[in-house]
DNA sequence: CAGTATCCTCGGAGATACTG
DNA sequence: CAGTATCTCCGAGGATACTG
């Protein structure tokens, strides 16, 4: 990001409003998820971005990714307490798409 | 959008996940505004963005767009119900964005 | 299994100039 | 004043193959 708009809005938008992120922590709002697991709940989703939003998500500490040292590979996602605190505004946004797609 | 997923967070977010149009909703919140008044309270927007993202509100139906037949135009742009019904998810991102600036 | 590395494409988005 | 028309560029994002 280029500038920097001191907007609370903005700099929501800038941590949740993108195509993935919503979704990831949605997912996650249940309770912590291995990699594929998570992966697997979101449709459509490329490796690529899968791996990308999630570490975007860790970076701006929404989310923490805990790595068991075993063989073959274990990785569990969880929401952190920010993330947590998002609850009420996905479960709303969640919500109003529910209630606007039936139309 | 070429994939139609079904998800109501997907289909949200599609309708609001993008940069401007949170933004441009919510200067509206507060009563319908001119063209030019709207705009200047976006920064940084692109005269281009801007009514190319207003109509995009207008076809989802997010907001009505009220021509007034007189020169020099004037164009006043007001939220829908539809719009309007995402009073509590706006200020309440616009909220968590606060609180969470102040770090 | 989880993640990285490339390559490539398409459209988001800015700048600028113009019109009714 | 409000909006359109181009031209352009950059990077988000997908497909694929590979590694520890």
């Amino acid at each position: 990001m280029k500038k920097e708009i001191h907007c609370p809005l903005h700099y929501a938008m800038n941590l949740i409003g993108t195509k993935w992120k919503p979704l990831i922590l949605f997912h996650l709002l249940d309770g912590e998820l291995r990699s594929g697991m998570l992966q697997k709940k979101i449709p459509g989703i490329s490796n690529k971005m899968f791996t990308q939003t999630v570490r975007e998500l860790e970076k701006d500490g929404l989310l923490s990714r805990k790595v068991y040292p075993v063989v073959p590979p274990k990785v569990e996602y969880k929401l952190s307490d920010r993330g947590r605190s998002l609850e009420t505004i996905l479960r709303s946004l969640d919500q109003w798409g529910l209630h606007d797609c039936e139309k």
